[in-house]
DNA sequence: TTAAAAATATTGTAGGACAATTTACTAAAC
DNA sequence: GTTTAGTAAATTGTCCTACAATATTTTTAA
């Protein structure tokens, strides 16, 4: 309870289980893993070095995130999304976004957390300028963990990262976005410093209409 | 492929851990769980008849749709909201529902489960008439199965039955709720199948924002 | 009564075993 | 040579045992 105060983690250690999770979630992201995958499970727990019943404890949760689909006696495939099932994402995306940013809003005044934003958004542009997608990723996850926080909806925080939206951009990979990106979180974030609830979530909304845009225009 | 038409569950067996989920889920409902409960995982197993691994595997399913708690050597607990996050829920139940009511009334037509729809809420006004809870609630199941067949959007599919309502409704028993949610799906029904879209996600979000109205003015 | 220590219970994890089932491979038939 | 049937191999589903790590409870000592 005395600890400092930026020190989240305590000594938060991690179970097997946990190591294939985020493992394959990261993956997924350095395209070590890709939509329509299979993953045989002596091969994962080989390979994390864990035994198979923490696979198997790993893949349910993936499994029930969505990330990877399960087929009795047939293991588990990561998940791949028709064109129609990526509209499907995008649409409640939208939704969850534009609350999201009204709930970031509401609170950014109380959670003190405005110059976080600020830092994300800035590492964001910056790792743009240096080409940068690894750290890009990172400073955009941070800016989104920052607007959770903010909201401080705890169902917001545990329903938004399972949306599939990892999927999508594992499908799709478009130069272009990193663009969009970088313009709509600088109105977002705008509207949420300035405590505009009605604005933030617009904002919010209006991000998801746009990366649906580009997918749409590049898939026709 | 040549079989009957309504034969949907081709045989659809269950696996151990589909057991102790599903059975958890159930027993939520039935009351034989209430939140804040603890979990051991033996007992689960004896209880269930299956491995203490398959009852593990449960668990992780179960927790990563917030319906029960794990903590490191601490073991599993289902789920209790404060009002804060009982609040969150409802927050985002009310952009989900309506969303879910704006697809029905789109995909309405095209899907020919209107009968299926009046049907269902049919059998919720006989399960009021009759005072059976079972079947109301069984019925009113049925209602949001056959709203999310009609939007035929899968990620919504996925995610509306992991918003934690079934803790929320664990924790108020709240005997005019039975009324409100009469009213309410009727009008939603009327809506969707009027195919109009607006209307629709305004009367999925008022059911929501009438839920919630009931369980403030019970607690203060 | 409180504090320390020991005993008990529970979880986390690995690994063996084996039936059920799917997938891959091989050989026979057309 | 391609299709079909049959067999072998691989993989999953499941239970069980074992034991270290940790949490909880009980006992003992201060």
């Amino acid at each position: 309870m005395a600890s400092s105060i930026a020190l989240t983690k305590d000594k938060e250690q991690v179970s097997a289980s946990d190591l294939v999770f985020f493992g394959i979630v990261k993956g997924l992201e350095l395209q070590q893993f890709v939509p329509a995958q299979r993953l045989v499970e002596i091969d994962l727990a080989e390979q994390f070095g864990v035994g198979r019943n923490s696979v198997r404890e790993a893949l349910q949760r993936l499994a029930a995130e969505g990330i990877v689909e399960l087929h009795r006696h047939k293991g588990a495939v990561i998940r791949s999304l028709s064109m129609q099932e990526t509209l499907d994402v995008l649409e409640v995306a939208e939704r969850m976004t534009g609350l999201l940013a009204r709930a970031a809003a509401r609170g950014a005044a109380a959670s003190g957390l405005k110059t976080i934003l600020s830092e994300s958004l800035k590492a964001i542009k910056v790792a743009d300028a240096a080409s940068d997608a690894v750290a890009f990723t990172s400073a955009r996850r941070r800016f989104y963990r920052c607007l959770l926080d903010m909201g401080s909806n705890r169902e917001l925080q545990r329903l938004f990262p399972t949306i599939q939206m990892p999927i999508v951009y594992a499908q799709h990979r478009l130069p272009a976005l990193q663009k969009i990106r970088l313009s709509d979180y600088g109105k977002i974030a705008l509207a949420v410093r300035a405590g505009n609830e009605d604005e933030a979530e617009a904002a919010g909304a209006a991000h998801v209409k746009h990366v649906r845009q580009e997918i749409v225009s590049l898939a026709s």
